[in-house]
DNA sequence: TATGAATGAGGTTTCATTCAT
DNA sequence: TATGAATGAAACCTCATTCAT
C-alpha cells in the first residue's frame, strides 16, 4: 500500500543546485563564508522571489482565473506544494502580488522636487518618471491587471484606491493649486478633478497593453502636448 | 433523495416556457394571428437574445474565464446544451459578444452633426452622449471588459482596433483639425494626439467599475473643465 | 486551446447499456411500453441507487476519510463528475448514506408483535430478526461504521441518538418492565439499563467485522444463553 | 512577507526545546550529574514517547486517515522529520502504537486475585478495574479506535485477538467454570460464550464515545446489574 | 540527532462539452 | 429545436516522505 520510491529527477531544481554551485566554486577553500554563499533564509527568500515574479508573469499574461498554479509552479522552477509554503491560497497570493508590486511603485514616483522649479517642470518630471517606470514596463501591465480583475476582487481595489489613487489624487492637487496660485495654470477648475492631469499616461499604459503593435504611442510627446493645454504653450524651440 | 445544493428550481425559464406555451395553446390552428404569435425563427431569435444578454452579464460581472455557461445559461432561462444551438463554443460566444456589443455603441456615436455648431459644441455633444451611453452604463462595462480580456483575446483587440479606435481617433483627428482650422483650437500638436481628447472619457469608465463606491465622479463637468483646456475657458453664463 | 475529441468507449456505461437492451428484449415488438423500459427518471434513481450501494461498500471497507470518490464511481459505474449531480461533496454523501442505511433498519426491527405470545418470545423474535437482518449482513458493518466515525460525525451520532438508540432503548424498557410485570423478569433493575438486552447483540457485531475469521460466534445461541440468565433457564430438551 | 495561515508560533515545542537547552547549559561539563542530567538516550526517550502520545490523541480523535503527522509534530513538540527517527512510516507508527498501548491495559488488569473470595467478587473486581482503567479514561479510545480500523489494518486485529481476545476470554471461561463448579453461577452454558460477561463493559465503552453527552451511563451499576443476572440478586444491604 | 523546507503524487471538486431523448 | 444528465480533463490543494543543513 505504499509509494514506490519515488524518481527524484526533476530538472528545475538541478538547475538551481547548480547555481548554488556555482557560488560555492567561487567561494573555493573559504570553510565558512556565511555572508557570500546562500544560506538557507537567503535561498527562501529567493524562492520566495522566484515564485511571486512567475506568479506576476503569469496573471499578467493570463488574468486571475486563468492562471494555473502549476505554470507558476513550473516557472518558477519550484514544486507545487511550494507556494503554499509561502501562500495560503492563490487568491491571497494574487492579493498579496497586487498589493506588494505597488508599494516601490508609489515611492519611486514621489521624487524629490528640484528646488526652484516651475510647477510644469515639477509635473512633468513626475510624468516623465512614471511614463519611465510604469507605461513601458511590467508595472503598466499591473496597473491594467488592477483594472481587469478590480470588480472581482473588491478588496484589492479598495487597498488601491486608499493607498494609492486618493494619495495621489491629493498630491496632484496641491501641485494643481501650487501652479493656480503661481499663475501657470490659468484653469482654477482643475483642481476640482485632477484625474485629467493623469489622464493621459493612463491611456498610454492601457495603449501599450492592447495596440502597441499597432500603432506605437509616444507617450511621452503626448504627455508634453497634454501639459500644453493645461500651462500653455511651450515656447516651439 | 435530496438533490446536491445547485437548486432544481429556477423559476425564470419554468416561467418563460410556460408563458410561451400558453401563448401557443390559446392560439392552436389560428393560421392568421402573425403578429401575435412568435414563429420558431423568432422564438429562436428571442432566445437567443436571452443568452446573449445573460452571457453578456455574466462576462462582466466575472471575466472570460471565470464565468460558467450554467450561470449563463440559468440567467438567460435555457438549458445548457441550447447555448451550443447557437455558439461553437465559450470563447466564440465571447469574441462574438464583444464584437456585436460595441457595432451599436459606434453607430449611436456618430450623432448627425447639428448644422451651424461651433466644433467644441460638436465635441461636446459627443461626448455628452458618450458619457450617457456608456460611461453610465453596461456599455462602460463592455470597454473594461476589453481593456480587462484584450491581451488573452488578440483577435479581439485586432478587431476593436480596426473598427472602433482607428476610426473613432480619425473622426476625432479631422474635427481636431477643423477645430484649428477655425481657430478654436490653439494648440495645432493635439491632432496628433486625439487621445487626449478623449482620456478623460476613458479614466471616467474605469473610474465609475472601480471607485465610484469611494468617490463619486461627476464625468460631464470633469470633460467639460477638459474642454475648456483645449477650447479656452467657457463665458461663465 | 480546445480539448481532443473525447474517447467514448468506456466499458462500464457499456454494461448498463446492456442492462436496458435486455429490458426492451423481453418486451420486443410492443412500440410504447413507458411502463417496463426504464425512462431517463428511473434510470438516474437506477444511476443514484448505483452510486450509493458502491459508496456504502468503499465507505465500510475503508472508512471516510480513506475513501476515494474515483474507487466510488468506478464501482457504480459511472464518472466522477456524476456523483456531484447526487451529493454536494464526499462529507454530505456520507452522512446521507448513514442516516438513508439506518431508516428501513427500524422499520424491519419493529415487527408486528405476535398476540399471546410471552415477553421472552417477544424479545427473542426481535433478536433473531436483529441478529439475521444486521449482525450477518452488511447492515452490521453499518453499524460498526457509526462506531468508527460518530466521533467524528457528531452529526451522525446525534441523528442516530435521536432516531435510533433513543427510540429502541425506550421500546426495550417498555418490554422489559412488561416482563417484569408478568412476572417473567425477576431483576427490576434491569429496566434501568436496556442497554444489558442488546449488550450481546452488539458485541456479536463487532466480532463479526473483526474475529469471525479467527472464530466463528454463533450469535443466536450466546444470545438464546444471555436470555436464559434474565429470563431464567429453559426447559433442557 | 507574511507566511500562510499555518502558524509559526508553537509554543511547546519553542517552550521544550529551551528547557532542554536551559539544562543542558547550567550542566556543561559537568561529567558526573547522571541523576538530573538525562543524557542523550534519555532525551531520545522522551522525545518518542512524547511523540507516541501525541500520536495517540491525534489517532483518538481523527482515526488513521484523517491523522496528519503535521499534527503529530506539533502536538509532540518536535519536528516532522523527527517523527521519521524512531517510526518507518505513519502506518507502521500506528500498528506500533496500537500494539504497545494495550500491552499494560492487559497486565493491569490480571490482578492478583484477592485470597478467599467469592467468584462474583473476582470478577467484580476485574471488571471495576476495567471500568475505571478503561471505559472512562483514553483506553476506551483506543478499544473504539481497534473496532475503527480493524477491518482496515488485519495485522492489528490478528494481534489484539492473539494477545488480548483469545487469553481474556480464556481467563473468564475459567473464572466461568470455577463459578459454575461452586454453584455461585447457574447456567452452564455460560462458559461457551464468556463473551456475555464483558459485553456490557464494551457497551459503556462506545457509549462513553458517542452518546454520553445525550445521556450519561453509570457504567459500574450497569455492570452489578449485569452481574446479579448472571450470579443472582444482590442481597440488598 | 534533529530540523523543517521542499517535493509531487494523489485527493476532491469544477465545469465545458456532448448526446440520447 | 431544446433539454439536462453525464462525462472526464484539469484545476486547486494536502500531506507523507525526503534530505541538506
Amino acid at each position: 500500500m505504499k509509494l514506490a520510491a519515488k524518481s527524484k529527477t526533476r530538472s528545475p531544481p538541478a538547475r538551481r543546485r547548480v547555481a548554488s554551485r556555482a557560488a560555492r566554486a567561487s567561494e573555493t577553500k573559504v570553510v565558512s563564508a556565511p555572508l557570500s554563499r546562500p544560506n538557507r533564509a537567503e535561498r527562501a527568500a529567493e524562492r520566495r522571489q522566484a515564485i511571486v515574479d512567475a506568479a506576476m508573469e503569469e496573471f499578467i499574461a493570463r488574468g486571475f482565473a486563468a492562471t494555473r498554479l502549476d505554470d507558476i509552479a513550473k516557472r518558477a522552477g519550484v514544486a507545487k506544494g511550494t507556494i503554499y509554503l509561502h501562500f495560503k491560497d492563490k487568491e491571497s497570493m494574487f492579493e498579496e502580488l497586487i498589493r506588494t508590486a505597488i508599494v516601490p511603485l508609489v515611492g519611486r514616483l514621489q521624487a524629490p522636487p528640484p528646488a526652484g522649479a516651475t510647477v510644469r517642470e515639477l509635473v512633468e518630471g513626475f510624468a516623465l518618471t512614471f511614463i519611465r517606470e510604469v507605461v513601458n514596463t511590467r508595472r503598466g501591465d499591473i496597473v491594467r491587471l488592477i483594472v481587469a480583475e478590480g470588480p472581482r476582487f473588491p478588496s484589492i481595489a479598495d487597498f488601491y484606491y486608499r493607498e494609492v489613487v486618493s494619495k495621489g489624487l491629493a498630491g496632484m492637487r496641491a501641485v494643481i493649486e501650487l501652479g493656480i496660485a503661481r499663475g501657470e495654470i490659468a484653469n482654477a477648475n482643475l483642481a476640482r478633478f485632477p484625474q485629467i492631469l493623469i489622464a493621459p499616461a493612463l491611456i498610454a499604459v492601457i495603449w501599450q497593453s492592447l495596440f502597441a503593435k499597432h500603432a506605437p504611442l509616444d507617450a511621452i510627446e503626448m504627455f508634453r502636448t497634454h501639459l500644453d493645454l493645461i500651462f500653455g504653450e511651450r515656447r516651439t524651440t
